[in-house]
DNA sequence: TTTCATTTGAGAATCATTTGCAACAAAGAC
DNA sequence: GTCTTTGTTGCAAATGATTCTCAAATGAAA
């Protein structure tokens, strides 16, 4: 059993809910996009294995609170999810034109952000950190692509 | 006219578009009101003048476009925001369990975010930072207020 | 006041997400 | 194994925020 198969384990059974294929197998399909997805993207990988799009639905706020997930940029009115593990956190700049998602590295905010955490006693689960605005290919003219 | 409504105005006079009586009584709701809010809060504040739900919603892309609301956490499903002019741009810390948002001072943190936009030759827009998880009050047990 | 583009209210349409429910599967006790 | 209990799932229907359609109203300019 791969790493983040056991802590979502460990995560279900300390609610009294159990690791079921269907589980598991969307869990897989969530490591296995090393990009942003959302349900029905999840749903794609895994509709041939019978896996309906409710259980999708029903399984990510799990993956998020087990923190094998977090929710990042939405587009188009859908929820907009990445995996964790072996993903140091990251920022996220999104061009309201072309809707392309830039990514950059936190560490050099992680420290202001723990230390106002520290003085608020609060218990950090995520951390989202977008920018919105025009990338530099759409910055000069008022383009419409995507 | 009241600063945001000079800037409202020169912005829709830009788009060739008018700064009508419903519009401007939208804005002064979106000012009027000093915590977050959705599209129907505003609706109830100004129903009694007939502006409709839907001409809210087709008023709030114009107000951030313009530069003069930005949006914060969403909650319940719904999009909220809260207006600008004379509000520091600050970060939202987001309860999972009561719900609580606190808000906390961005200046520690603009000086890294500014220079990484400039090596990415990105226009800032909107800086939303969010982070999630539980407040002091809710870390201990697991409680269910709100 | 005539003209023409923009705006608006009302209600219908969208569409991601959630839910109810009856059939199913996991896991522990025997 | 078999029984029992409790959580899980597929399916279809429900929900609900947001968007859209369209005909009537309004604004600005001439
Ligand atoms: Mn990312
Ligand atoms: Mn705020
Ligand atoms: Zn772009
Ligand atoms: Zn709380």
């Amino acid at each position: 059993m791969i790493d983040h198969e056991v802590q979502f384990k460990k995560f279900l059974q300390k609610q009294g809910l159990k690791l079921t294929r269907n589980r598991a197998r969307i869990l897989e399909a969530a490591f296995s996009v090393h990009e942003h997805f959302d349900a029905e993207k999840l749903y794609d990988l895994i509709k041939a294995d019978n896996v309906s799009l409710a259980t999708v639905y029903r399984t990510l706020p799990l993956l998020l609170e087990a923190g094998l997930i977090t929710r990042t940029v939405r587009i188009g009115g859908r929820d907009r999810f990445e995996h964790i593990l072996g993903h140091p956190r990251h920022a996220h700049w999104l061009c309201e034109n072309c809707h392309a998602v830039i990514e950059t590295d936190l560490s050099a905010l992680l420290p202001a952000i723990n230390k106002e955490a520290r003085a608020l006693k609060f218990d950090i689960q995520n951390i989202s950190i977008n920018i919105s605005g025009l990338c530099w290919k759409c910055k000069g003219g008022a383009n419409d692509s995507q």
